[in-house]
DNA sequence: CTTCAAAAGTGGCCAGACCACTTTTGGATT
DNA sequence: AATCCAAAAGTGGTCTGGCCACTTTTGAAG
């Protein structure tokens, strides 16, 4: 069903296993990633295809090259826009509670894009949540956020949401308990369905519900 | 001098070659690029680095690829020609839509939240501003939004909206045509009756309305 | 003039080669 | 044994050429 996402685009296909891999590995900020020559192998792709992708999160600044060493996780916070937020944050202007509604904000934009959106609705990376879902009793609940803010498509709300969530911290970066779980399902089921409204309310509650934890 | 800032990497300095030529032959929103082995021989590069290039690009979504017709400028929305090269901010890497697209998601959940919110409401900016409408034949847009976002309450969310103001420059900051006056005096209404939905209408109504400046 | 299959143009991807640079290695020197 | 240094290995940077899949154009047959 979703041959014609799945047949385009390697490069694309790769940079999502990136991602995948650099969570599995564990690989921190910093530390080195595997060369382009044994990606290309264990991916079963051509090195310049690894290539393209690298050069792609190089020019967004997730990774640096350093020629004849090697290329490493880059270190956060190379974007102007990134570094005022970051100053706000240490600054600790307000409260903890702008930082969360904002991240909402982000949040509740992508998810009634998508929502909205024919074209994001079918993609494959929902089904694969959904397995996860089923197979897994519980889920981490910035991995959900991270893939709805992404599959949204606004990269820079994405760097914006990215640093946000880096502050909110382990409040986010944790395991959903059974009851968010039936949550979350609900909500990606609606935004797959296109029922915005739906989403919107099943994220509410995630959040309130969240305020237990 | 310059020994740090020399041009190492031939795929950014193919970047850079491509704003050029997109400024210099005039290439719009949604026209065809060169393909991909003209450029390599017209750069005098190799095929592969322009495509790494080129990949980064599609990857921040400055261009779109179709497979046998050829690469395309993306189509964001239909702005005139003046600064379509400043839909590139190398340095900065984001994308003029992006930008754009992350400020209104601030607009328009401030808008949101003034309008569910009884307490904000009534708040006297809001008659400064109607009587500032009936005076005066236009006002300034930036002004606008600007006031709408403090009044949301949400400080962080005025600091990254501001950034985006900041770079949206002269569209943002400017008076008012008559008839977006309307529909701000429409939606500014909604917003103080609590009409979320109409004054969201009016805003979206705005937004579109400004494309065409 | 219409039809439609072949050709041309284009992006997608891969394999191999060479270069420049850095790190590691292992033997020679002290 | 410790040190030093040149060779080897590892890695990113780039180019060439090839093959495939897809779209548009072309031109000959009807």
């Amino acid at each position: 069903m979703d041959k014609k996402t799945e047949q385009k685009k390697v490069f694309l296909d790769i940079v999502q296993q990136l991602r995948q891999l650099i969570k599995i590995e564990k690989i921190q900020a910093g530390e080195k990633l595997p060369s382009e020559r044994v990606l290309s192998e264990r991916l079963g792709v051509g090195r310049s295809s690894v290539r393209e992708a690298l050069r792609s999160l190089e020019l967004l600044g997730l990774i640096e090259t350093r020629h004849g060493e090697g290329m490493f996780l880059a270190s956060t916070q190379k974007h102007q826009l990134v570094e005022i937020l970051s100053m706000f944050i240490l600054e600790g202007e307000k409260s903890k509670k702008d930082v969360e509604l904002t991240r909402q904000i982000h949040e509740k934009e992508a998810i009634r894009v998508i929502s909205c959106t024919e074209t994001l609705r079918p993609l494959p990376v929902w089904g694969s949540f959904f397995v996860k879902l089923e197979i897994e009793s519980t889920i981490n609940c910035r991995d959900v956020l991270r893939e709805i803010i992404i599959t949204s498509g606004n990269r820079l709300s994405l760097k914006v949401w990215f640093q946000l969530a880096v502050y909110t911290g382990d409040r986010l970066n944790r395991n959903s308990t059974e009851e968010e779980k039936l949550i979350i399902q609900t909500m990606l089921k609606s935004m797959q369905l296109g029922y915005e409204k739906e989403a919107l309310k099943a994220y509410e509650q995630w959040m309130n519900a969240e305020q237990g934890i």
